[in-house]
DNA sequence: GATGAATGAGGGTTCATTCAT
DNA sequence: TATGAATGAACCCTCATTCAT
């Protein structure tokens, strides 16, 4: 028992070493520059071994965007705990995805090239796996939405999911644009479009 | 002249002939799979060819970007256009948006690709040139709104700016939003989404 | 006859333009930095066009070399004729050889690049047109030595030649060692040595 | 142990059978006709195995340098031991230089051809590892005309350095002129030439 | 479990030269 | 005389993966 949790403890680590090196360098020379030798010799250990720990190239960025995703939903989760008032909710939950594609800018570019990229690059499988950790996102959303519905805070609604979606539709694409700024915001700060947005948005939930 | 003339309409063509093999390389293989030696076998050339057109592998993909947002803006043109009624063409230009997404979905992937990488693959100025066209696209939104307030069929408002951008925003969003059927949307059909996301949004520029 | 002669100069003019192009392409970017394509490219004339006015690549850079040696017999010419004492007339030759491979050092380290490069890489033909050139320079020592014997100055000898050699040996060697600062100069500085060396072998040369 | 000492070995083995090969084509077909891939097909390896020897090709021609300046090492190294009296000693050393320029020619030329080249050509970096074995060859000299110095047979002097790096310039220039038969020696031998300045400078150095 | 040597196809790019116009 | 489009072998180097030890 000693023995086999020790085993299991040093596989851990021998995991997450592979994996530091593999975030470094991805997060330094992108996709390309990111080769399983090269891993091999950041994370010093022989090439071979890296095969005992993932099947393939393709696995190592799978564990890497689960990270990236695990984090996002933390800070998510964070943000819809932070307060009972859902108005407040619904804004933390969205200064919340902002701050996570501002401080975690490489896991956020990683993980838009991957779902960006076409199916034939990354297998389903990715893709799959991504889903089912990808899911619980809107859902905070939903419930917030929900909340303020049963409150009498909000209008009456057939569904929260279509206002949900559209939210997150707004974040989403508005947090695409910060990469645009020539083009489609033309100078216009995200900041303040996002609060003009999200006043909008919530003032139209809280009407009559 | 008329040598130069064949001469340069000769060269138009090999131009064409190098590009339709990498469009269909990239569509089919993705940007992994395209190689200058691929499309120098696809197109029954020498690869020397090639690089008597292009500049480098880049410049060939920056000119198929061109190729796809030259050929979103006309269908944005074209929905701009085809009503004098300010809330139709909003709602056209949302559908034309969703309409490239979908018929020209080889584009539109690629044009997300190269978007969503991160700076470290793509050169900067490959942006800077796809950016130069992009600017084209919010217009229409902003020229939408803005008739629609001078016509006095939406509320008045400082600017049309940030309601083109919001709008666009959701747009971009839920599109993206595609290729998560099981994350996001969770079953529900993009088009009722989007129906009620335009309705929700212009019912609200209506309002007093 | 006049058309004749402007052809003649308008192909001289051609000629010369593309010995610039090479001359700064190959000081620049080195021997192997300088394409036909580059050249070409940089005289502002049609590839083609240098197959016009040189046989091949190599071609090129013989008419170059001839560019250097001539410099440098220009000089060595002048130091000769600065002095009519022969002393003076060895260290003004001297002099001019140092001189050469500081001022004109982009000549300098291409002669010397060529010649001691394998003659696999260069035809001997090149090398025999050099050598033409090249015999001048020695001539030079020979007279200023037998002008000193003559007079009085030196001591007698039963021929310049091989003082000649033992002189341009030492000259040669030397200007050679400026690029092995750490290896065999270790500090030294060349003039120095060349002083010293100068007055070594002059002395020698005037003592009974 | 008795692994590990295996697997040294047979690197080894590997890493030379790579030179062998590299030295073959360099002597043959010069350095422009030696490419990683002719390497690889005459050691019968793959291309990739090569950088696992090597980090790159330069560093390929950097080792064969090397052996090229350790044999001439050698050589003086010998001709300095095989005689207690230091006139015999430098002429001793002289003899060696010409030797090798003779008979290890191909290095002679390699080590010439790397030296002359412009540091364009190639990095710093390889100067500098030459640098540190050709540093020895000027000593054996310096400890030979000091010899003299101290047992009196030769004048006194501030320093040797002087007389020795002239020395070897002689020698240097020297034995660079043998390509130039036709130019500088015109048909004078360079052994007799040689003798003549061993002489000359030796019997300066005896001198009162 | 862990190693690291080996592969060889493939990557993007350059080249001197030819030749129809 | 001058052009410039075309070639395709060759350049150096990287890669994910395998496997005997």
């Amino acid at each position: 028992m000693g023995l086999q949790e020790r085993r299991q403890r040093e596989r851990e680590q021998r995991k997450n070493s592979i994996l530091d090196a593999a975030r470094k360098l991805l997060f330094e020379n992108g996709i390309n520059g990111t080769s399983i030798n090269k891993i091999a010799k950041t994370a010093e250990i022989g090439v071979g071994t890296i095969y005992f720990y993932f099947e393939n190239k393709e696995e190592i960025f799978v564990e890497l965007q689960m990270e990236g995703i695990h984090i996002l939903n933390s800070m998510l989760e964070e943000a819809f705990d932070s307060s009972s008032d859902c108005e407040v909710k619904l804004k933390k939950i969205a200064e919340a995805y902002l701050q996570f594609s501002r401080e975690q800018k490489d896991y956020f570019d990683m993980i838009n090239y991957f779902l960006s990229s076409p199916e034939i690059v990354f297998a389903p499988s990715l893709k799959d796996q991504v889903d089912k950790y990808g899911k619980q996102g809107v859902g905070y959303l939903v419930r917030a939405i929900q909340d303020g519905v049963d409150k009498g805070q909000f209008k009456k609604m057939d569904s929260p999911k279509p206002h949900a979606i559209m939210f997150w539709a707004i974040l989403h694409g508005l947090v695409q644009f910060r990469k645009l700024k020539n083009t489609i915001l033309e100078g216009e700060e995200i900041d303040t479009i996002l609060e003009f947005a999200l006043n909008d948005f919530i003032g139209n939930l809280r009407k009559v």
